[in-house]
DNA sequence: ATCTTGACAAAGAATCATTCCTATTTTAAA
DNA sequence: TTTAAAATAGGAATGATTCTTTGTCAAGAT
């Protein structure tokens, strides 16, 4: 139990339920960009009546409540980063792995495009 | 039926069958980015026995030849764009449309990052 | 302390894009 | 033409995600 993510959703409005926390905890302590299932398999282990709606659910509302970032990069699964802040990922096709990288970019920085707001990159 | 297409698949060593002679024109004729099923409902039109897999599968085909691009930019469908240079988009989350958009980038520029092979961006 | 109300979660059904399977048709080469 | 290989149609299967229903729990009112 982490006193400063149940803060964070206490700001935020939020009823801090252990599964709320749980998969919050999870996502930040991760350095990977796993999928909702993944999340969900690691977690049941320590938490048997998590439900797997209950792992999309709070990823969504924590993604809406710019807590973590939700990432498209792969066609089919989504992929969850713990920093909300727009950045650039790298996918291997080979390894299916994602990774955070540093590139300098004016859309990014600017947080704008040809007059529409930019929210993720 | 257009000679520069057919001619682009024998050249790949693909049989031009009509098929692939349509969804390829199809796709280099629109400006949007079609998902798959759009493609499917544009073509069935004109082409009533064509099948949803030949138009998976053609798409597939012509993406690993390198004649047009996949883009994974939404969560769930894939889209398509008659060109296969590394480009940047742009998608709107209210209209759901892709853009192209003019940016430039020093990894679609150098074709690497990192040490690692640059396949899209 | 008990009751009520609303928020939350569990479980599994439903959905939808995509992939797979197989019988049939088409193509290209001999 | 004949024939073997390649390609397609049609529909079933798959898998990630969303939806629906039912049950549970917590906070405030009685």
């Amino acid at each position: 139990m982490n006193k400063a993510v149940v803060d964070r959703l206490r700001e935020r409005e939020v009823t801090p339920t252990p599964q709320r926390i749980a998969i919050l905890e999870h996502v930040q302590k991760r350095t990977d960009h796993p999928t909702a299932e993944q999340i969900y398999e690691e977690l049941r282990v320590n938490f048997p009546s998590l439900s797997r709606a209950t792992v999309y659910n709070t990823l969504e509302l924590l993604w809406k409540l710019g807590e973590i970032q939700q990432l498209t990069i792969t066609a089919r699964k989504a992929r969850y980063d713990p920093n909300p802040k727009p950045h650039h990922h790298f996918l291997c096709w080979k390894c299916e792995r994602v990774l955070n990288i540093e590139v300098s970019c004016p859309i990014a920085e600017s947080g704008w495009v040809e007059g529409n707001k930019v929210e993720a990159v």
